[in-house]
DNA sequence: TGCTAAATCTCGAAC
DNA sequence: GTTCGAGGTTTAGCA
C-alpha cells in the first residue's frame, strides 16, 4: 500500500476556500466531488432550469462534469469531456461554468453553501471488459469446443510459435489442424494477417495441411475477401455466449460441490 | 444557512470503519461517497468484470449505484434505483452487493484501499425544469402572442379571479375575450376542470359570452370528449418553442442595446 | 468529420 | 405489469 495521499478534503469551508479549491484543481486537472446547495442553469441544444437543492457535483480530469440530485441513476444536469471552466466567486456563491463548442452548450452551477470539497489524482489503468474478455473466450471454448465447432477437440492454448502465440489450437473432427485466433471485439485487417503469419510458420514447421480460423464476434466489412484469399476462415462467436458458458459451468462446479457433501 | 450538518466524512478509514459507515448508511437511506481502490464484477443482462483501480462510487438515497472512473461521462457500472444491498467486510475488503430482480442482475464492488468516505442525507425539493417553465411559457406568449393564436390580444396575466389566478387573459382577433390555462406537461382533467372553474365564474361575472382554452404541449387521452362537452378549447404549445422565442428576445433586446450605444 | 446502430441504455406514459 | 417512444440520450464503428 502507497503512502500517497490522493485525496484533499474539506469539510464545511467557506465559498472562498472551496472557490480556492476548485480553481486549482481543475487548473491541475484534479478531479472535484462537491456537496452542497446549488443551482443549475443549462443552455445548448436544450436549456434547463434547476433551482436550489442539495445535490453532488462532480468534476472529472477530463473535463466532464456531473450534477447528481439525492435520488435517480441518471444526472439532472452534466457536460461531457472536454469542457472549458470558469470559476468565481461573486457575492458568495461560488458559480461553476462548464462550456463546450460543438455543440455550443454550457452549465453554470451555482452553490452559496457548501457542505463537502474534496479534490483528488486517481490512479485507474484497470481493464474493463464486457461480457468476455478474450482469454474468458478462451477458456470457454477450451471448457466447451463446441463454441467453436462441432468436433473440435483443443490441444493446447498459448502455444509459443516464432511469431508469438498461438490462442488456441486442436484437430478438428477429420482429424486435421485447426490453428484459432480470438478476437473479443469486431476482428480486422490486423487479426486476419496476425493468424496468417502463425498458419504460415506452423504449415512451414510441421509441414502437414492445416487450417486458420479467426474467431471473433463479427467480421469488419471488406475483410471477407482477403480472408479468402488467404484460405483462411472465419466463425461468428459472442462473447456473451462466451460468458454464459463460464457462468454456467461455474453454477456447475457449485452443484457438483454440493452433490459431494 | 441552517446549522444541521447533513455530510459525515471519513478520510483514510480502515475497511471495518467503512463498513460500518456503509451499512448504517444504507440502513438510513443516506448517501455514499466512496473513494478508493476497488474492483467491480457485474453479472445480469450482461456481464462485465472491471479490474482494480481507485475510483468513485456513489450510492443514492432510492438504491440507486453507481462506479465512476476518473474520466469519462458515463459510470462504467452502475445499478438503477430500488436495489437490495449486501455490505460486509471479508478478509479486510469491504464488499457492497446491489442486486435487483426484474431483471435479476448484482453488481459486487470490492475496495481493499478507501480514501474517502461520506454519508449524507440531501433535501432537494428544488424543481427541475427542461427548456421553460409554466412562467416562462407565460411570458413567451405575452411576448409573441401568435405562440397562441394569430391576432390574440393579451390583456392581463395572473388576473386574480374568484377561485384562483388566470394565467393570461385577451381579446382573439374577433374581439371575443380569451381565458388561457397553461400547463407545462400533458393536460389532464385537472388542468380541464380547473379552466372551467374560471371560464364559468367571469362568465357569470362578466355576462358576457367567452373562449376558455387549454393551451400544454399536449392533451392527455380521452380528454378531448370532456373539453368538448364543457364547450373548451385546446391548443398545443411545445415549451421548447417558448424557450427559443425568450432567447431570442434576449438577443434581440441585446442587440437593441447594443444599438443604442 | 459526419452518419448509423446499439446500449446492462434510462425514464416516462399508455394500454 | 408490459410495451412503446423519447432523450440535452451516449458511444462505438464506418464511410
Amino acid at each position: 500500500m502507497s503512502n500517497r495521499k490522493p485525496v484533499d478534503t474539506l469539510e464545511h469551508p467557506t465559498v472562498e476556500q472551496a472557490t480556492e479549491f476548485v480553481k486549482t484543481a481543475i487548473s491541475e486537472h484534479k478531479a472535484v466531488i462537491l456537496v452542497g446547495n446549488c443551482w443549475v442553469d443549462y443552455k445548448g441544444r436544450a436549456s434547463s432550469k434547476l433551482e436550489p437543492g442539495e445535490r453532488i457535483v462532480m468534476i472529472k480530469d477530463d473535463g466532464s462534469v456531473l450534477v447528481h440530485r439525492p435520488s435517480g441513476y441518471e444526472p439532472v444536469n452534466w457536460q461531457p469531456a472536454g469542457c472549458m471552466f470558469q470559476t468565481s466567486n461573486y457575492e458568495d456563491v461560488l458559480r461553476v461554468r462548464a462550456a463546450r463548442s460543438k455543440p455550443h452548450e454550457s452549465v453554470n452551477i451555482s452553490f452559496d453553501q457548501i457542505f463537502l470539497i474534496s479534490t483528488m489524482r486517481l490512479i485507474d489503468r484497470g481493464v474493463f471488459s464486457l461480457h468476455a474478455s478474450e482469454a474468458d473466450m478462451q477458456k470457454a471454448i477450451l471448457l466447451d469446443p463446441c463454441l467453436f465447432e462441432e468436433g473440435f477437440n483443443p490441444i493446447s492454448y498459448e502455444k509459443k510459435v516464432e511469431p508469438g502465440f498461438v490462442d488456441v489450437y486442436g484437430v478438428d473432427k477429420n482429424g486435421k489442424l485447426v490453428i484459432v485466433e480470438l478476437k473479443r471485439r469486431v476482428a480486422g485487417r490486423d487479426a486476419v494477417l496476425q493468424l496468417a503469419k502463425y498458419v504460415d510458420h506452423i504449415k512451414t514447421v510441421a509441414n502437414r495441411d492445416l487450417r486458420g480460423v479467426l474467431v471473433a464476434p463479427r467480421l469488419a466489412k471488406g475483410i471477407q475477401t482477403l480472408l479468402d484469399s488467404l484460405g483462411l476462415e472465419f466463425k461468428s462467436l459472442d462473447p456473451k455466449k462466451c460468458a454464459d458458458v463460464l457462468q454456467r459451468s461455474e453454477t456447475t462446479k457449485l452443484e457438483d460441490f454440493f452433490d459431494k457433501k
